[in-house]
DNA sequence: GTCTATAGAGTGATAGAC
DNA sequence: GTCTATCACTCTATAGAC
């Protein structure tokens, strides 16, 4: 299942094939069918649900129920930089977002950002921010992950990725109050 | 050929077939292979520089020559607002680097942000700011773009790119010393 | 005739579905 | 493994310009 991840996000929706799915996973396309009646849509749908699922226990539920929001945030930069892998790995949601298969995950792309954003501005929120101020804040946060992927991997250089995520801790630090 | 760049925006390197890539320009395939006998990747890399070559033009020259540098960023900013449709158009060059051919045109890719980037802190130096500022603030700002576009497009909410680049534009305004 | 652009049937390979 | 559809691509034929 994390193999099946690795296709979809090496290679986007339709170059994943099932031929590439079948190597990567050990499993031949009789079983693939059996575990996946709908086929490759199913299999997309199956990674986003559990990517999906991994982001809300380990980042949207304690960005809204930390003590400490500070902690949540800082703790939610540590778990963005180790799951991206300093910006090598890319995000399956975003690649979605983008092109290849959008209309049948549109409602999924939309829920995981949606959620990422309202969680970041919660936790905002009670670190001291306004409604207004977190809001926009926790839209530009995302949208910076998202973006030090794209320019990280088009220039092949993780330091930018990682010098992104550096750049957001200290504006949310310093714009706290 | 704007048709052809459409194709490959919607769909992505590997979505873009011959198909439609046919009945989106009109072209029976013996003619795109007259005009590209080098098939697909030619056509995508005749795109790519064509891509090039306006953003060269249109943004980096402006903004490496401007005598006034902050007019030049201000007209990037709406150069960026129309060219991506309030980020209901893609950027090709970013979903390029996300997945698709990626191998096949790493170099492009890393050409047009790399170029865009620099263009940009060479504007923001000589509006005032030290070279380690300028050199990060450019990072951020082209990330946060490509960032915006995902962002935008997932939650189906072209607000959200406007809204991006006028935080953006602001951010460089109050940063300027 | 030569050159350039067009169209489209036809190639083997491979896709996803079963 | 077996199906059909479709993939990127090749090839032949045709049109008009000069």
């Amino acid at each position: 299942m994390p193999a099946l991840a690795e296709v979809f996000r090496e290679h986007g929706y339709e170059g994943a094939s099932l031929a590439l799915i079948s190597r990567a996973t050990g499993l031949g396309k009789g079983s693939l069918y059996h575990l996946f009646p709908g086929g490759k849509a199913e299999m997309a749908a199956c990674v986003l649900a559990e990517i999906d699922a991994w982001f809300e226990a380990n980042l949207y539920r304690p960005l809204r129920a930390a003590e400490r929001p500070e902690t949540a945030i800082s703790d939610m930069f540590e778990a963005v930089q180790t799951y991206f892998r300093s910006g090598r790995r890319v995000c399956l949601v975003g690649v979605l977002a983008l092109g290849g298969g959008r209309d049948l995950f549109a409602e999924a792309v939309r829920g995981y950002f949606v959620r990422w954003v309202a969680a970041l501005d919660d936790a905002l929120r009670r670190t001291g921010h306004d409604a207004a101020a977190s809001a926009a804040l926790a839209e530009e946060v995302v949208a910076q992950i998202q973006g030090a992927i794209v320019l990280a991997r088009a220039l092949d250089e993780p330091a930018v990725f990682t010098r992104a995520l550096a750049a957001l801790q200290s504006r949310i630090a310093t714009a706290a109050g």
